[in-house]
DNA sequence: GTGTACCGGTACTGAAGCGTATCGGTACAC
DNA sequence: GTGTACCGATACGCTTCAGTACCGGTACAC
């Protein structure tokens, strides 16, 4: 919530003297991420979010140019690291914790990612609030993990194994709901864990 | 080609009696298949289909009901197994060729995957056929060959690696795109079993 | 040959939804 | 108090697209 000094010209209440305070704000991008993640990007309308919201469409083209670039804003405006601070002196324990961490998000956050679908791939200002919001923050702690367990001796920096542990991780995320039917949760990622990643990184 | 034999209902040629050759039912398929790709499901219209094999859009719609069912039938039409008939008598070296093969198909695969996005958890008949031609074929290959591996003794059969291998290989391959904007070829995937999987197994 | 019915083309309906314009109400500045 | 300008509501233009209707041409059956 102490976030917005890191905020770009995305947000309004920055930028332009508008009476949207931040909470308002925050409302308009809960509603569109919410209304992404139940019917698609594609689906998502201006007019729905607007209405949930009880505000008017111009409202938000008030704010925001267009739809592509009002769903960014919202991207970006939900970055957080939801494993930081994972610091367990053990790398075995903080993939673990790592893993349970990420299984809470897991739904929101796959079936987020399962529903802007085509879009982010044609429109790489989506792309890019994507990655900024659920990639790249997860694989920097990630990797801050492994790069402690590589000082500390648990594993060696040259080991092959390093350099997939997030895509694993992530991977397995993803495709549980294709696989199976159901998101991933914090039992079945620590099982995971246990099951390959640690194997593999010699850490069993 | 000769898999017409268990082709269901969806084919025109089997059910009604259509002038449309199986061969030139193909091409729709393959155009609708090849749009969702490039353009997104949401974004594929049956004028576009129609336009780009040259039929008429009244063509589609009598034999198919709704674009969704016409998309269904598409996919259906298109499984098949990416490696089938690998057998080399290793667990690790099968595993190793399917990663291979399976990086052959990677990016028509994941593309579609992707661009069928939100699509597919909406309408439970997409599901389904999805299902039937990108995930239980690939599934069901996997699954011999670790069968194939337990039976001549090379991993135990209460192995806790097992159930993971298929979530490891179709992850990596899904989220590759997402974190590294590239798909997964044959060579990073073989990587990939070689650094991960074997170990997970303890085949190293 | 003759007829049937399927094919491709085109025109049409109806429903969405993006983005714009307009307008009264009102909070806030000064 | 007065003015500014932002908010919410509503209506509208415009485009796109699903799905339907109709129509002439033609391949194939018999």
């Amino acid at each position: 919530m102490t976030s917005q000094a890191a905020d770009g010209p995305d947000t309004v209440a920055a930028s332009r003297r508008s009476k949207i305070t931040p909470e308002r704000e925050r409302e308009f991008f809960d509603a569109v991420l919410e209304q992404i993640r139940t019917c698609g990007y594609e689906s998502v309308t201006m007019e729905g979010v607007a209405a949930s919201t009880r505000c008017s469409k111009s409202t938000l083209y008030r704010q925001w140019k267009t739809k592509p670039q009002f769903v960014a804003a919202a991207l970006r405006a939900n970055r957080r690291v939801r494993f930081a601070g994972i610091d367990t002196g053990s790398l075995a324990e903080d993939l673990r914790q790592a893993a349970r961490a990420a299984g809470d998000w897991s739904g929101k956050d796959t079936s987020l990612l399962q529903a802007l679908g085509h879009a982010w791939t044609a429109d790489e200002e989506l792309a890019q609030a994507l990655r900024e919001a659920l990639v790249y923050p997860e694989i920097a702690a990630l990797q801050e993990m492994l790069a402690r367990g590589v000082a500390r001796g648990e594993v060696r920096a040259d080991h092959p194994a390093l350099e997939y542990v997030p895509a694993m991780m992530f991977g397995v995320l993803r495709v549980r709901p294709v696989l199976s039917g159901q998101y991933a949760d914090a039992d079945y990622l620590a099982r995971f864990v246990d099951a390959t990643v640690l194997p593999a990184l010699g850490l069993t």
